[in-house]
RNA sequence: GGCGCAUUCGUCUAUCGGCUAGGACGAGAGAUUUUCAUUCUCUAAAGAGCAGUUCGAUUCUGCUAUGCGCUACCA
């Protein structure tokens, strides 16, 4: 077995969807496992049985596959390190909890949560140390005899961490360098439960990640706090020559206002805060995702890798693969990033014209047939051809329309729509006013005389017809024979246009609007 | 409250003691486009404050301020 090969976990808890946040935790694993040739391992910490979510852990994977995150072992992908769900390693945890219970570095308490309430009611600042157990009901302060007996009739118990204060515990963090705090500070951290069976984090974690040969741990900065706890979890157990190195990312902050941004600001703000659309099994409630928005997931991966790192030049633009050569976890932020969506929008945008034409058509002809449109992919690719640059979107920001290049599959039907559907005229359209007078119906009456001669209506045969007529009349047909085609100011070329429709259609829709607009 | 982490344009960031502080998003202006877009060009926009170290500090140190995180029988 190679001492030395890298291997990182990310071990998210089936609590609800993987939070965008986390997302990019699971990322810089995978970019710094392949970067390094190791190993990624997906873990399931659900050692908190009542907040299990249905569907969860189903729901992280596929996120991860729609991503291209590629796991080596774990939860769904196998492994000689098994089982990779928490619940089903209590047997190797209880072993490991009666380790520290016979070396003296842990003891059993039997406080009720009702118990440690009052007393935090009772003392302020109250916490449960070695300033403190003393008082407490655990088998510090009761007897050997006390204790079996309490067991033996059924009481619920924890298993605390006995920490011995005044000692400086530091941590090399890779991102932050030395991070040192006081003992003294830290409380007898519940390890195990006997309620449930099962460990706490903390304790689930530092077994895990040892018996897993894990060999970074790559983390938000939220758990920087609890480091030093299980820096000394690692001695307690004798590990500390094999202990993981730790990089603490710097957290991902709510585009406005204060603080980190949690599950619930996504739809309040327009912008999904999860890989996947989310059906939450108790309250019904739908949230949004990034793959049903239309975004591409090289572009969700790329946004998301350069909030809070960078390749330390100006390129911003990267395939996985090249993440994955230049990343580096020193180049990491130290500072928190507020999450710019819009940024993420402008990423989707490049990828998607970067894409052959053809890749749109799938999501472009879904979105014809709810329209009831009945089309061909080549037609549509033809469509996707000329609006390809001319995409976008009215987003409703703080009450003020915004009219923004946009690049979602999905944006095309309100701007293509004239292509498979003739336009309804309306007089009252800025456009239409201005570019259909009172001798534009004669002039276009002309104009389809002019067309109508033709039997091949491709651009350059139009180009021959048209073009000799506008110079000998002086006519500029152009505002209102789009008027007459679209109905409206926008849509591509004139020739590109008319070619597409065809000399039929195009035809009737000059006579439709001289019928409408008079 | 306690402890920890952080602090460059509005936002994401470059700079590892030499700066006329660079890039990108967003914003504004112009050019291009017979439409709407696209595209291109240009403009505005920053080192939290105060000390110290140094020939020289955005970069190092300290203090203050501010922000963030943690402070559960949650992760």
């Amino acid at each position: 077995m190679s001492k030395n090969k890298v291997r990182v976990r990310f071990a998210p808890s089936p609590t609800g969807p993987l939070h965008i946040g986390g997302v990019r935790t699971a990322l810089y694993n995978y970019l710094f496992a392949r970067k390094n040739g190791g190993e990624l391992v997906f873990r399931i910490e659900d050692t908190d049985s009542s907040r299990f979510v249905p569907g969860a852990e189903d729901y992280i994977i596929e996120s991860f596959k729609w991503l291209g995150i590629q796991f080596d072992e774990g939860v769904s992908f196998g492994g000689d390190h098994g089982p990779y769900r928490q619940s089903e390693r209590r047997d190797i945890y209880k072993k490991y909890v009666k380790q520290l219970l016979d070396a003296n570095k842990a003891y059993i308490a039997f406080d009720t949560p009702e118990e440690l309430d009052a007393k935090r009611q009772e003392i302020e600042n109250f916490q449960y140390d070695a300033s403190t157990r003393g008082m407490m009901r655990n088998s510090l302060t009761l007897s050997k005899e006390e204790v079996d007996a309490l067991i033996a009739e059924g009481k619920q118990y924890v298993v605390r961490f006995k920490i011995e204060p005044g000692r400086e515990i530091h941590v090399q963090d890779i991102i932050r360098g030395d991070v040192s705090i006081n003992s003294s500070i830290l409380d007898d951290k519940v390890l195990y439960k006997s309620a449930d069976e099962l460990p706490t984090y903390h304790l689930a974690n530092i077994v895990d990640d040892h018996l897993m040969e894990i060999t970074h741990v790559i983390r938000g900065e939220e758990w920087l706090p609890s480091a030093p706890l299980h820096v000394l979890l690692y001695e307690a157990f004798g590990w500390a020559d094999t202990m993981p190195r730790f990089a603490h990312l710097p957290l991902l902050l709510k585009p406005v206002g204060n603080g980190k941004l949690s599950k619930r600001d996504g739809d309040k703000l327009g912008f999904p805060v999860f890989p996947l659309e989310w059906h939450d099994p108790k309250s019904g409630d739908i949230s949004s995702g990034y793959r049903e928005k239309g975004y591409l997931p090289q572009a969700v991966v790329n946004f998301l890798a350069l909030l809070g790192w960078n390749p330390g030049n100006d390129q911003e633009i990267m395939t996985m693969d090249e993440l994955v050569n230049l990343f580096d976890l020193s180049k990491c932020s130290k500072s928190g990033a507020r999450f710019d969506y819009q940024k993420g929008i402008w990423f989707n945008h490049q990828y998607l014209l970067q894409q052959d034409n053809m890749a749109w058509t799938p999501a472009f002809d879904k979105i014809l047939k709810e329209n009831g449109i009945e089309s061909t992919p080549e037609r549509e690719a033809q469509v996707v051809e000329m609006m390809k640059t001319k995409v976008i979107e009215y987003v409703d920001n703080d009450n003020n329309k915004k009219k923004r290049n946009i690049s979602f599959v999905s944006d095309l039907w309100p701007l293509a729509k004239f292509f498979f559907v003739a336009p309804e005229y309306d007089k009252e359209d800025k456009f239409v006013r201005k570019n259909w007078k009172e001798d534009t119906a004669a002039d276009m009456q002309e104009l389809a005389v002019v067309l109508s001669g033709l039997t091949d209506f491709s651009v350059e045969s139009q180009k021959a017809a048209v073009d000799p007529w506008v110079e000998q009349t002086g006519k500029r047909p152009w505002n209102a024979w789009r008027v007459a085609l679209v109905g409206t100011g926008q849509g591509p070329d004139m020739y590109e246009l008319t070619a597409f429709l065809g000399k039929e259609e195009t035809l009737n829709r000059i006579q439709s609007a001289i019928n409408a607009l008079g």
